[in-house]
DNA sequence: TGGGGTTAT
DNA sequence: ATAACCC
């Protein structure tokens, strides 16, 4: 059974682990009763094959080939004063991932530690692992950078033609159940205030009572994940559908620093944008007010790239930064009050809505249509900024 | 709790 | 624009 998405067991351990199951099975006629009581229902033939490829300790691993001094050492990736992973020396000496620098030190101190904030060599990693696993099927799924889920299901029904009838029945398969975990923080709350902890728990709930408390859409999923079904495709995750870079910190608290700490963002994201070649036509700006609680909480504001400055991207000669800062501090001064005190801990800078080329529309109707790419109508491009950016000029 | 990502509303 | 989810 491949249970995609729902949180399925922790590493049994190996560099590297892949499950193969059968997904999106048919619920049978028999379910027999599992010794720790979960009903497993058995069914028919495959309905598809999908690999579950997950990475073990990723950054980790990542940090090992970069210096592989670092092999058979206690070894912690660093972000910010948490150890957000470990390998697996560490973790036999009580190293837990996102475990507080103190705590893993105290628990740990021969514990090597490397920062890990910069992520561009991990995504790059990330990429070569998903492009190796496109050439088996190009149905790959992305799910954070250290696991995909491939759809082998062509692969293997051609596989299984060319076998003889005797290969054939030779074939052994074995099955794979998982942890007891309920899933996603927020509903894992919601449920256990339904008095419901366990898969067991959720599979023998009432399906209605379930309906009214988390809508229909959401319990009518979840329970189906509850007995192992799932029949969501895997879609091709493909390139990104967005750049962020982001940076949390204990105090910012003044315009200087805001734009000091957006300009590094902006000046990695182009970077990243330009070696990716398409151009993004929105941008974003995200921000983390200081709260004692709610630390989750995040406010945004985004708006149109203006199309002179998307058009200066790809090139590398004329600075975009300059103009592109100045739209993210008008975002800025549209969230916060700078003549009021504030304090942040995280700012993050996001492109998205991206493009294949300058998408050059003329000759097409959109041309006419369009009032900034217009050449005689400056009020148009006027209404245009202002109608889709809500921004004051 | 980092520094990312996605989809749904 | 936000909220939820994933890692």
């Amino acid at each position: 059974m491949e249970q995609r998405r729902a949180g399925p067991a922790e590493e049994a351990g190996g560099d590297e682990a892949a499950e193969a199951g059968e997904a999106g099975c048919s619920p049978a006629a028999a379910a027999p009763e599992e010794p720790g009581g979960l009903v497993v229902p058995e069914g028919g033939p495959p309905a598809r094959v999908i690999v579950h490829v997950d990475l073990d300790c990723f950054y980790a691993q990542v940090e090992m080939i970069s210096n592989p001094e670092l092999k058979g050492k206690p070894l912690g990736v660093q972000q910010k004063y948490l150890v957000v992973t470990c390998n697996y020396e560490a973790r036999k000496l009580g190293v837990k991932k996102l475990m507080n620098v103190r705590d893993a030190k105290e628990k740990c101190p021969q514990l090597v530690l490397v920062n890990g904030e910069d992520l561009t060599r991990y995504r790059e990693m990330s990429y070569k692992v998903t492009e190796l696993l496109e050439e088996f099927s190009p149905v790959v799924e992305r799910l954070g950078f250290d696991e995909n889920f491939v759809d082998l299901t062509e692969m293997v029904e051609k596989r299984l033609q060319q076998l003889q009838s005797d290969e054939l029945s030779a074939l052994t398969v074995s099955g794979h159940v998982y942890n007891n975990q309920c899933i996603g923080y927020k509903t894992a709350k919601r449920l256990e205030a339904l008095g419901i902890s366990s898969v067991y728990d959720l599979q023998t709930f009432s399906s209605k009572i379930l309906e009214k408390e988390l809508g229909i859409s959401v319990a009518q999923r979840i329970q189906k994940l509850s007995f192992g079904e799932d029949n969501s495709p895997v879609t091709p995750s493909g390139p990104p559908q967005s750049f962020s870079e982001e940076d949390s910190f204990k105090k910012c608290s003044s315009e200087v620093e805001v734009k000091n700490k957006i300009e590094e963002l902006l000046a990695s994201l182009l970077n990243r944008v330009c070696q990716d070649g398409r151009k993004p036509h929105t941008i974003r700006l995200i921000i983390r007010r200081y709260s004692s609680e709610n630390h989750c909480s995040r406010e945004s504001r985004q708006c149109p790239i203006p199309s002179h400055i998307i058009q200066k991207l790809g090139t590398g000669n004329c600075d975009v930064i300059t103009p592109m800062v100045d739209i993210l501090m008008k975002l800025f001064r549209n969230m916060v009050n700078v003549k009021m005190p504030f304090h942040l801990t995280l700012l993050s800078v996001c492109l998205c809505n991206l493009k294949a080329l300058n998408t050059s529309k003329k000759g097409t109707i959109d041309y006419y249509l369009t009032p900034s790419l217009s050449t005689t109508s400056r009020s148009g491009k006027r209404s245009f900024k202002m109608k889709d950016s809500h921004m004051e000029d």
